[in-house]
DNA sequence: TATGAATGAGGATTCATTCAT
DNA sequence: TATGAATGAATCCTCATTCAT
């Protein structure tokens, strides 16, 4: 609309005119379908979600949805990847150069848990990944994204790992494959959370079971004890 | 209709072929149908698979179906069930009781990995348990069948895990919790397998991995030596 | 709104680059929306033209074509007209005064077969007529455009034919009806040319029955001779 | 409901007993659904009839159309060439061996004339054929079902018109290319009286139309006499 | 008991048209 | 005048479940 703000009557209206522009109210709008369909895709799933529910939820004709997203798949990886993109950099900060290897081990896994506490639905994107068959080809770029994120928090992990086990802080091992067995292990027990099954199951606090668990891979990585060791 | 003349009384019809009893007929019939079902569901997960191709595949009308299984839902807890108690059987049966605690626990994970490699669609029994979101709230039949045999595994798990701690194999942990983690992780490596995404990452062979991620936590689960730990 | 400065007036605007006026503007806008139209109807028929590549190829908005046009029906008019109006100046043109009547028979089918060649796309106007049956009713309007420029296409043909009647070069007929006929025959044989089971059916290329079937026709209304006919 | 009168009573009735046969009743539905989709189809077209009104007057739930009919195409086609199997029969029954070549024709596009009278409806599908970018892929067997029909009816023009030709009674000619020719006059004709457009441009009656343009044809097929032609 | 025909609610998607800016 | 966002009716098709035979 007028592109240019009428500013009618003249007189400068501070930093931001009162009226949204176009590019916003775009913008707008389609944050307050992504909401609507966050909160119906995690009730109820992707398939069983109703794209009329969401419609209605977000005030708008069922037919606006498609002038956002392409379909219902588009939609559902729209909600999951949102706020996706901040993740790695968050990461990265967590990590202090000066720590001990075992203690930036910890900072990370520690991070990776609040974040998952803070943003529960954005790890859900793993799991859509792994449900191509059920809710249909993933558009290319979103699997690329993805991958892509993932393979940099690996890459940090194992970063880590590696420097400790140079250093003597760890023994030597495959630092690539243990950060894939950290990271297995840390999104298994966060999935499991959401897993009826599973979580029925759990005697101990999560968060507490994953501090035990980056422990127990801790100690699985101590350097053998030259005496006890040897022998 | 009146197909199979009345045989009660039980006794028995010389020289007439041997013809099923009644209730062994319907125990085939039964079996065809969880074979059908099995296929369809391990291959499709729940939501999506067809009732038509699982009649079609057993060689029964639709509604044929229906007189064994409540609804589509108890079909599928029938499956589960069915192929579960096979499985814990199994897996009781890998652990020799003669063996050491580490070994036991080598064994079992060993069998598990085998089991998958042999029986790949079965484990998506527990994706499906784990994709509610994707693919929609179960039944809670469905959840409690998969949580017992769930349930069972761990216990097995966990008593060996117990013996060991109280044998001094192991150092002194909570075993059912250790035990939720090797199976979270068990579970996490071979989902990670068929995840295109995670897949694409992985530089070592799976069972490699498998076998590792073990190793490491087995020495995690090491009793502290008696010098460097007492310190 | 306000983008182009009222230049009403008329009065010359000095050094500014020749803006095209008002009028001159819409005229070429509305044609750049008939040519995208004609593309596009021509290629997919009338219901199943999608406004929304209409406008994208006139490189307009959707919402302008509703300032030229008042809906779909009327542009799908205004592209028959437009291109009808054209056509029957060029048939009339192939018309040489001075040739023989069967020479201007043949003379007008071979411009018919020719223009054929060069716009194949514009031939499915005379389906669109005759595909009711699957296409659906069309807008009368539709219908009252077409037949009119079918009338004149007809009538001047029939002109010929008559002439040809009067002046002895043909035997007498009804004028009206053999231009009928050979119309009718015309694009019968140019439609088969499209229709997959047709095709396959023909032996001979296309030009050649089209060049037989007027001579056919010819040789139909040849006045009889004087001797054998009047036996 | 009650649809079948209880026989009970046990005894025989005769040929034919009252309540149908599974089959039959399958063959009764889908004769309903066939009607009713006609009734549909050729009043509105094939894009904008609507299923839903097709399963109403049939009397069936919508999803029922589909145990029938793959989809709306083969619903469709299916209406087209219902009671079209007996047509070449009757064509060749249509020609009679003792009457002159030039005879043979005007029987064989009479009966083609009058059985269009009769089944206005089953020539459509030489116009279904013509339109699949409209209404879809058909079915390759239909296809290929019309396709050899139309061919056998063009082989037994061919036939008349060769022998003819050998027979002198017509001048030489490729009696293929003329089949075919007559053939598309056949079908022009007819379709231009289903098309608006084309009907509303017509002065004489149709079937007199057609007689006119088989003679036509039939003159400029005359061998030519030898004293006027050879001048 | 087995059948399979029938059901009909349900859902994703399209697209001509409107209208506020 | 032009825009393009928004609309929402329209429609084909699926499939778990029922039920008469």
């Amino acid at each position: 609309m007028k592109d240019a703000p009428d500013d009618d009557g003249g007189e400068d209206r501070g930093a931001l005119a009162r009226r949204p522009r176009r590019g916003e109210r775009r913008v707008q709008q389609r944050q307050r379908i992504l909401d609507a369909a966050r909160t119906v895709f995690f009730r109820d799933g992707f398939m069983p979600a109703n794209l009329d529910e969401v419609a209605q939820r977000a005030g708008v004709a069922k037919g606006t949805l498609y002038r956002y997203f392409e379909n219902k798949a588009e939609l559902y990886v729209a909600v999951l990847s949102a706020n996706g993109d901040a993740f790695e950099r968050k990461m990265r900060d967590a990590l202090e150069p000066g720590l001990s290897p075992a203690e930036q081990v910890r900072r990370t896994s520690r991070f990776y848990f609040q974040h998952w506490t803070a943003h529960r639905e954005y790890f859900r994107i793993f799991w859509a990944l792994e449900n191509e068959p059920v809710i249909g080809e993933l558009p290319e770029p979103v699997v690329a994204q993805v991958t892509a994120l993932w393979e940099q928090c690996l890459r940090l992990l194992a970063d880590v790992l590696e420097r400790g086990a140079q250093g003597g802080a760890f023994a030597p091992h495959d630092s690539w494959e243990v950060a894939n067995i950290l990271w297995t292990l840390a999104n298994g027990l966060i999935q499991s959370e959401e897993a009826p099954a599973a979580k029925r199951l759990r005697r101990t606090p999560l968060e507490r079971v994953f501090e035990d668990a980056v422990e127990l891979v801790l100690r699985g990585l101590e350097p053998a004890p030259p005496a006890s060791r040897a022998r």
